[in-house]
DNA sequence: TGTACATCAGTGAACGCGCGTTCACTGATGTAC
DNA sequence: TGTACATCAGTGAACGCGCGTTCACTGATGTAC
């Protein structure tokens, strides 16, 4: 997201400001970001910003991208290659820990990050997508999963919001854990057909 | 929540407030509703609005409240005693649209109204949950099945983020109907077990 | 019924603040010769 | 190798703005007598 920054003689301030941005999310969940505090936290005057981002808006895009890099990282961690039920919970379990560990991350990353639909946004969620999806299909065998990998994704994600926002009964990290898998569980040994 | 405000014989501003606030955010789904916009919108000083909330954030609240009371209202509306699959799918499809024609009071209501984990938040997401747990006992006739319901609620609150962000491919209101059912569906019957 | 009074919702001016953004600048860097 | 120059990342001051909140006030209302 940051690339083709090295060649900037002054050091790479587009990702030192990402970074300040983070760390200020990580410290306060509910931290604005303006373009004015986020330099601050780089230590570069409130204009310097503007030699790497045209607006506001633009950093935020920036920071969004970071956390989607971010969360990537920790799926791909938890599971390389997931493809079974288990896989499955222990993917919730890690989105879920991600959001509410990072809630501020993860608010920029789904709700404010950039303009609304705009493409780099579509890319960053299609590789969640899809990651999800080469899961799906390993697990189930079948040639398409798209519309239960959405439901998995909706599913986790929902988790995620919800517990997040505390609008689930908070519990300590182990506890949501089980709650997570057991919710998985739940969903998905329904007998309603 | 604007209850025991009749008394003011200068007519019922707090509820004037709310609703002018409910209706800023329904014309645009990002705006801020700071104290002073909200205030204009209704047609009074800036100062007025502190006759009835403390701060800004008690103000928020006061509007996520009122999100709340109209998702009951949609939801009740659509189906007053859900009891079967096809019900769950009704909600599912109206709680989604909620969300994507109000997008503005559905971030109040989740991400910002009121301070996080507040009793009064606490008890209008119970409203939810309880009435979601009700229909899903009916449907299964099990005793308890809150886990179901705390999935069922992820799935479908999950679908009303993604499309509501834009994160999952826009559609039309018939169109993304047809996909919100078919996505319930298709995770309801994942042969996962 | 009429009047004096207490109440208190709403006013309008003011406060101090942090914001996004612009602008002319400066000074470190890399490069052409 | 040394020098003159062009580049351009970062500076610091300034702009105009809308914000949350406070405060002394005013004037319509309801009520006690």
């Amino acid at each position: 997201m940051t690339g083709a920054d090295s060649r900037y003689h002054h050091g790479d301030l587009s990702m030192t400001l990402v970074e300040s941005a983070v760390r200020m999310l990580a410290t306060d969940g509910d931290a604005d970001l303006s373009i004015r505090a986020v330099a601050r936290a780089a230590g570069v005057s409130s204009a310097a910003p503007y030699r790497h981002f045209p607006d506001r808006s633009a950093l935020l895009a920036a920071v969004a991208a970071a956390g989607f890099g971010e969360l990537m990282t920790v799926l791909r961690a938890t599971c390389p290659e997931p493809s079974g039920r288990t896989d499955i919970g222990d993917l919730a379990v890690a989105y879920v820990r991600f959001a509410t560990e990072r809630p501020g991350l993860f608010r920029v990353m789904f709700a404010e990050g950039g303009q609304r639909g705009s493409a780099t946004r579509r890319e960053a969620t299609a590789v969640v997508h899809e990651y999800l999806d080469a899961g799906v299909r390993r697990w189930l065998g079948i040639e398409d999963p798209g519309t239960v990998t959405t439901g998995l994704w909706a599913l986790v994600h929902g988790m995620a919001c919800l517990y997040t926002y505390e609008n689930l009964e908070p519990a300590d990290a182990e506890d949501m854990a089980q709650r997570v898998r057991d919710t998985v569980d739940a969903v998905l040994t329904v007998d309603g057909r």
